[in-house]
DNA sequence: TTTTATCTACGAAATTTTTCGTAATTAAAT
DNA sequence: ATTTAATTACGAAAAATTTCGTAGATAAAA
């Protein structure tokens, strides 16, 4: 499937993935905190997404029910794809530099990737 | 400096950061290879960015040379900052992990990341 | 010199994404 | 029972991005 969600889907897909299926409602009351937007701006953006397949619903109550239906590791791999293809001339290796680079990582994620390396490493 | 490119100046930016100051020809011969597109779609693309401070641009010869007016480093870091935070909900961990799962890395890359890994654990 | 090709500038069309207003419906509150 | 509030559907406006056509200028070729 060919997955690109916009920037303002990935905001509500990231909601879904962490919180589970939700109504508009609750999309938008998180929303809110981040960004002005009206009500039926969120409504219409998880309606577009539903039909593009993006999300499923439940109709059952009035409030229909929305969930994720693409996963979240696919859909992270298709964007990073595209991600270090744009914005890294394809080098997954520089950007995990500057990824470490900049941002703060505790020990125990520092030693999970060390770990995977080593296994890297082993199967090469 | 708040920088955003969007795709298709990025695609403009990475040429350039890579060859260096060039005509909208070359430029545009290099994204043809790729995509389909007018000649003056690029020209237009390059000279939007020039407004907006993202390139420079001699006009000593007829054919203008553009280059790029932002650091590669800087802009890198910034699209990653944002990426992080939208696609990775804010886990550059997390990113890391999958970057190195999904794409090809060298045994030499490897070892540059392994040493990074070592510093930022000295540091800290 | 005349023609042909190439380049810039510019406006505007086309596309994509985001935002909102309105009407109709249903549920809840009074 | 009536009113009030919340919800969906829908179209369309607004904004951002990308694409292109045309006119005018300059250089190169014939």
């Amino acid at each position: 499937m060919n997955l690109k969600p916009t920037d303002s889907e990935l905001e509500i897909l990231n909601y879904l993935w962490s919180e589970g299926p939700s109504t508009v409602r609750q999309v938008h009351e998180y929303l809110a905190t981040t960004k002005e937007a009206g009500y039926t701006t969120t409504l219409k953006l998880m309606q577009i997404m539903h039909e593009k397949g993006l999300l499923e619903r439940s109709e059952e109550s009035r409030s229909h029910v929305y969930a994720a239906k693409v996963s979240e590791t696919e859909t992270r791999r298709g964007l990073l794809d595209r991600f270090v293809e744009t914005a890294f001339g394809g080098s997954a290796a520089r950007l995990v530099m500057q990824a470490l680079g900049n941002h703060q990582a505790s020990a125990e994620e520092l030693d999970e990737i060390r770990n995977l390396l080593n296994n890297l490493e082993k199967d090469r």
